[in-house]
DNA sequence: GCATGTCAAGTTGTG
DNA sequence: CACAACTTGACATGC
């Protein structure tokens, strides 16, 4: 059965996500940053509950936390931990609520790192920002019961080989907390499945197979293959198989179609996860809406029981 | 009130 | 060579 998820935020429901940067933060003395951060966790430690609630209402069973769910604290000036802020512990008691909500309805969670972690960049500080930056997500995973960081390999660097090798070194480095966790997808500029699979097998690495990215930067593999390869990762690493699906703003045709429509056009789910064991992230501009559309679809196929 | 420009970070491809 | 695209907001500022 395919478990349909929700990434980040909703369209409808009343839960929204505060953020802040850090131009406004260097503005303030250090404890006024800290008190307007120590609000800001709050809500938005109040509205993953609340998400969640949401998710579980409408018959969802995944869902991406944001990565920003606690702004700037791996900045090197702005940055924090939770001990340090006012309400800290309400905070820490808000995510324990949150895991053991998803565990008990079954939500499966998630975390997927922006573009700035390279762990295959050559520069050393690119690569130790992106360390740091996994380790806070990490941190977050275990807090709410998240059991998968999913990132990008990364750039290329005029040779796949060598960006591919260093990735392994550093990945080989990596806290248990974080290796644990961690998943690589296939991008829509460089990385195929097939470039990523080898390292995968090689390093038990689960793959989260983007069938769009696939699409938009294709190899000699098939839907069918990819899917089972990508599966056989997973399931070595004793997880469930996790993927991702979203349908082109305008068509399939030239130039590339990299926007995300609003809803996921059905035909555009392979016909090979009908009935898979899997979560599918639904990568969709209306968001819950566009979940909920895709689940009564494939409903009215009569093909899943999610 | 509402419109607008800005926001930590990396990399690639386009114009 | 500069800039937008990536998951897009959300926010502070200025009218």
């Amino acid at each position: 059965m395919l478990r349909l998820g929700l990434c980040c935020l909703f369209k409808d429901e009343a839960v929204s996500f505060r953020t802040t940067t850090v131009k406004v933060l260097a503005t303030l003395p250090r404890d006024r940053q800290l008190l307007k951060l120590s609000e800001i966790c709050l809500h938005n430690a109040i509205n993953l509950k609340l998400a969640l609630e949401a998710v579980q209402r409408l018959g969802i069973g995944a869902f991406r936390i944001m990565s920003p769910l606690f702004p700037r604290m791996t900045h090197p000036e702005a940055g924090y931990s939770l001990e340090n802020l006012p309400d800290g512990e309400i905070i820490s008691g808000t995510l324990e609520t949150c895991k053991h909500f998803a565990l008990k309805k079954q939500i499966r969670l998630s975390f997927h790192p922006d573009q700035f972690v390279v762990l295959s960049s050559p520069h050393p500080a690119v690569v130790a920002n992106s360390i740091l930056e996994l380790k806070y997500q990490a941190r977050l995973a275990e807090a709410v019961g998240a059991d998968v960081i999913n990132i990008h390999a990364g750039g290329v660097y005029g040779d796949k080989r060598a960006a591919l090798k260093r990735f392994a070194e550093v990945y080989n480095a990596l806290p248990e907390s974080v290796r644990s966790r961690l998943s690589l997808e296939n991008d829509d500029v460089s990385y195929t499945p097939g470039d990523l699979l080898p390292l995968c097998e090689q390093y038990n690495i689960p793959m989260v197979y983007d069938v769009h990215h696939h699409r938009c930067n294709p190899d000699n593999m098939t839907i069918e293959e990819a899917t089972e390869r990508a599966g056989a990762t997973w399931k070595a690493a004793g997880l469930e198989q996790q993927c991702h699906i979203s349908s082109p703003r305008s068509g399939w045709g030239n130039p590339a179609p990299r926007p995300h429509a609003d809803y996921i056009d059905p035909a555009d789910v392979p016909d090979c996860w009908i009935g898979r064991q899997m979560t599918v992230d639904v990568e969709a501009k209306a968001k819950e809406l566009a979940v909920v559309r895709l689940i009564e679809d494939l409903k009215l196929l009569g093909q899943t029981s999610c």
